[in-house]
Order: C-alpha cells, then sequence, then structure tokens
DNA sequence: AGCATATATACGCAGTCACGCAGATACGCA
DNA sequence: TGCGTATCTGCGTGACTGCGTATATATGCT
C-alpha cells in the first residue's frame, strides 16, 4: 500500500455530506440574493422576488428548498408569508463569500463596480 | 409597486455569481475531502483518492477543476503531480461549514439518523 | 525502443437542478 | 358565495454534474 499518506485529518462522512449540502443550497445566485436580503430582515416573497430579480414562482421554489433545509422560515399574515432566516451560520459564510469575491487577489476576475 | 420594500443591502451581480461559483466548487463530498486534505499539505492525486475514498480519475477530474478555478496548484515530481491548495480564504469557508456541521443546534430536522 | 506507472483527457450515461407553465390552495373582501 | 391576490405545488424541458470506461500523455526504468 501507499505508506506515503501522512496522517491528514479527514472530518467524518456525515460532516462532509452535511458541509456539501450547505454549499450546494448556497450555490445558486437567486438564493444568495434572497438569503442576504433575508439575512436583513423578514420580506414576503413577492418583494423577494423583486429584490432578487427572479419570478414569484422561482423564488417561491426556492424559498421551499431553503425552508426544508431549515434555513428560513415563514410567518403568514393574511395572503403574505414573511420568510425570515433561522440559520445564523449561513449568514457567515454568505457573508465571507461576498466578502472574498469583492478581494479577489489571485484571479483573472476583476470586480466591476 | 409594494413600497414595503425596505432598502435592504444588496450586492453586485458579479459578487454574487462569484459567491455561487465558490460554494458550487464547494458543493461536492469527494472535493471536499481533497481540499480539506490539501488545506493540510500537498500530496499526489494517488493518495488523494485513497483519502477521499474515491478512483483517481474522479479526483483527477475533481483536481482539474479545482485547478481552473485557481483554488489548486500542481507541482510535478517524476510521475507525481503534488497538489496544493492555492487559495486560503476556501479554507476558512470549508472550516466554517465544517465546524457548523458538527454544531447542528437549531434544526432537529437535518439530523439524518 | 519497449514497458510500467501516474496522471490527464474524451465520451456516454444516469441523476439532479433551475426554470417556466399551469393548476391548486389560502386568505381577504364585498 | 364569488372574485382577486399571494403563494404553493406538480410536471416537462433543457442544461449541467459526477462518475466510469477508454484512450492519451508524461515520466522513469531497463
Amino acid at each position: 500500500m501507499h505508506t506515503s499518506l501522512p496522517d491528514f485529518d479527514m472530518p467524518n462522512e456525515e460532516q462532509v455530506h452535511l458541509a456539501a449540502e450547505s454549499f450546494r443550497l448556497l450555490a445558486d445566485p437567486t438564493r444568495i440574493k434572497v438569503l442576504w436580503a433575508l439575512l436583513q430582515g423578514e420580506s414576503s416573497v413577492a418583494c423577494l422576488a423583486e429584490l432578487a430579480g427572479a419570478a414569484p414562482t422561482a423564488v417561491s421554489q426556492h424559498l421551499a428548498k431553503l425552508r426544508l433545509a431549515g434555513l428560513v422560515k415563514g410567518r403568514r399574515e393574511g395572503t403574505f408569508v414573511y420568510y425570515s432566516a433561522a440559520n445564523e451560520h449561513v449568514g457567515r459564510l454568505l457573508k465571507q463569500a461576498l466578502f472574498h469575491a469583492d478581494h479577489i487577489d489571485g484571479e483573472p476576475r476583476a470586480a466591476a463596480r
């Protein structure tokens, strides 16, 4: 066998899977915008759709996924459903990723504005 | 119009796209394991494949994507290619995600088993 | 040169995703 | 009750993804 394996610390399968699932949920521009908005306060579907520049149907589907993952929760008020972020750690991940997207140091892509 | 729109801070399209792309690259268990291993030191493809429990071809393909994204870099030594992490920020994102995957606090919902 | 190892690439397949569309459901109002 | 608005859900489509197989390239050894 390969004895050249250093004793690398390797997380559990479950941790890896959960992390991958979290990243997969964040790997969509519309969901990122929706979550980013929800981190600043609750909002309705139509409002989020306008903020994200997407159709309300699409936003509703994204919210359903995020709700199933426990990242957001909805509060019904009349015909509106006001969503809000239910998890804090995704916010941290999001902030780090967006912050870093603004400070690309080693890569060809240049920030426009 | 909806006047209920609070003045939500919304990042640029480019930032969102870049963040989504980063998350998409991290949204795979094999790539997570590979990156996690590379954050602790350089390693060869076969070694990474064994660490990640995946076929060397698959790992090579993942490394190609990560290399195109500028996240890892390869150093050839004989027939081996030793890869190493080229970016620090993905490490931070990864650490946060894995740390939080270990500390699921808010929701009993995501508990797989 | 020939062969073996290590890695890279090309192609096809099965699974997943985001989206649009249509219909269904929930709520308020008259 | 009926209508309108807001939201949700089911279905189909096009695109993408990860993986396996096969092939190609690179390096070392004899």
